[in-house]
RNA sequence: CGCCCUAUCGUCUAUCGGUUAGGACACAUCCUUCUCAAGGAUGGAAGCGCGGUUCGAUUCCGCGUAGGGUGACCA
């Protein structure tokens, strides 16, 4: 009986940052398998000592943490099943943890003649292809493959791998469909360093079999070595014939561009720190949504995703074939639209922690917030940006009175006439006085209060010293919703403050 | 130099041989009784080129062109 149950991975080395396109491959992976109602496996690659980051681990978990908290399905803290933090039947997620298992397949493979002994120095490869290469011959290795092997393996020396056919290869990709490469794109290579640690290529195969992965998402920068994966394969699966290796189903996924250039995305290109986006505010929902849409689309012209949305109608055929640009305007875009899915609740929270205290200890806080909110929402992008809101006094004056008033604001197109201007401001104050309580209801209602004096007077000869004296901004909330926030009493104050700096 | 992949508005994309080639972001203009914001309306904006198949090609095929990947004791 076959086990059909899907199972796909994440697989990064730690030697640095997650950035956006690493994250994508990972959701991709999640997205499939949650799909399918499978495995969905983090796999750590630290097979190469030398380029391997100090907490870079840690790192990506938090990084994954961070984006795949947008599942609200979610009940762990790890979206993971299994992750370096959490072993599964095939035993660590960490292939530095397994490397017993790998040299015991390179044994297997050693004395069913798929490897050798690679007799060769460094420097004499490297002059074996600094000859091809000014010959202008394409270098192979396997045309300096020794004609006599050694009958045991030398571990002071690299290991081989023997490619049985010198043939040309073809596959089905999931996105891309037949592909092909010629024989050229089969070569000897490294199976276990002299340093004694194996290499990506022996590891990841022998991983995604023992740990029964049955997709293999990445980008096409491993479509050029996908011949030589095979051949490996087929030599394991003849050695172990009652292991019933199957070769994954292949699935490449486009490459995610730099917002300038025409390469992929890197720290050059401005590519960020995934968990920069989490400082800065991005929901995971909003980056997950993005994201996804990077790269595959469900059809339709639908832009706004759930992450339980993303999972119901994620399709691999449907991934696209070619490279998707950056674009940090639409991610802004698409977190404003998300940040309107939130219920107020939720909305509240994420404010209320960063407003200052001169705001926070106002008397009428809880009800004047409930008006304030909406207009926050409609002026921010990111959470962070109520900070910067904060910053220019976008919020403070729906709380408290402006301290320091300009007294060349209040003047109508910059019409210097401080008399007129104090008249109107005058006569404003007397609608308002005479207003009733109810007046204030809305800023509908607050509108209609001085609908007969902005007819008189001029709409701008009264609203903009009005709203000057309420904000102290050049722009800020109308006059009316002004009005309908602070109250009766605050408007006479604030206009008087007016009346007496002009 | 070899092998390989890709190609629709500025950007992300829809179209699965027949459409006035649609939507979104960005941009511009207008509306929304002052200034912002948000919202609404409108607009400009695309099938890389040449052949072939077909009654008909953005769509299928070939050749160019352009961009990209890969050719590590990295992954």
């Amino acid at each position: 009986m076959l086990n059909t149950k899907v199972v796909t991975r994440f697989a990064p080395s730690p030697t640095g940052l997650m950035h956006v396109g690493g994250v994508r491959t990972a959701l991709y992976a999640y997205l499939y398998a949650k799909k399918m109602n499978g495995t969905f496996i983090l796999r750590i690659e630290d097979t190469d000592k030398e380029r391997e980051m100090e907490g870079s681990i840690d790192h990506i978990m938090q990084s994954l943490r961070y984006i795949l908290a947008a599942d609200e399905t979610l009940v762990s803290t790890d979206p993971w099943d299994f992750g370096p933090n959490k072993t599964g039947p095939f035993g660590s997620c960490v292939q530095s943890e397994r490397l017993d298992i790998y040299v015991e397949y390179a044994q297997r493979l050693f004395d069913a003649g798929f490897a050798y002994t690679d007799p060769y120095t460094k420097e004499e490869i490297e002059i074996f292809r600094t000859d091809a290469e000014l010959a202008k011959k394409p270098f192979l290795f396997r045309n300096h493959r020794p004609t006599e092997f050694s009958a045991t393996w030398d571990k002071n020396k690299p290991l081989r791998f023997k490619v049985a056919h010198i043939e040309r290869t073809e596959w089905v990709d999931e996105v891309r469909g037949t592909l092909s490469a010629g024989p050229e794109a089969l070569d000897d290579f490294i199976l276990i360093k002299s340093d004694g640690y194996p290499t990506y290529n022996l590891c990841h195969i022998i991983d995604d079999i023992e740990m029964g992965v049955t997709h293999v998402m990445r980008g096409e920068e491993f479509i050029a070595s996908t011949p030589k994966f095979i051949a490996v394969y087929k030599a394991l699966q003849e050695i172990f014939p009652e292991k019933n290796i199957q070769i994954p189903v292949f699935v490449t996924l486009p490459p995610i561009l730099g917002a300038t250039g025409t390469k992929k995305l890197s720290k050059r290109d401005g590519a960020k720190d995934v968990l920069e986006y989490h400082t800065e505010g991005y929901l995971p929902a909003a980056l997950a949504n993005y994201l996804a849409l990077q790269g595959w689309n469900p059809g339709g012209e639908q832009e706004i995703f759930t992450m339980s949305e993303l999972i119901e109608l994620f399709d691999i055929s449907r991934i696209q074939k070619s490279g998707a640009r950056w674009n940090e305007d639409k991610l802004l875009w698409v977190n404003k639209e998300h940040i309107k899915l939130l219920t107020s609740e939720e909305q509240s929270i994420k404010i209320i922690e960063k407003l200052p205290e001169s705001i926070l200890t106002h008397t009428e806080f809880d009800l004047r917030f409930k008006k304030v909110l909406p207009l926050i929402i409609e002026r921010i992008s990111v959470f962070e940006d109520v900070s910067t809101l904060i910053e220019q006094g976008d919020i403070e004056y729906y709380f408290n009175a402006p301290k320091l008033l300009d007294k060349n604001l209040f003047h109508w197109k910059g019409i210097v006439d401080p008399t007129a201007t104090v008249l109107r401001l005058q006569k404003t104050k007397e609608v308002v006085e005479s207003a009733k309580s109810s007046d204030f209801d809305s800023p509908e209602s607050t509108k209609t209060l001085l609908h007969d004096i902005t007819e008189q007077e001029g709409r701008g000869e009264i609203l903009w010293p009005l709203r000057t004296a309420l904000s102290a901004k050049e722009k800020s909330t109308d006059p009316f919703t002004i009005m309908y926030i602070i109250g009766k009493e605050e408007v006479i104050q604030r206009i008087q403050n007016a009346i007496n700096t002009i």
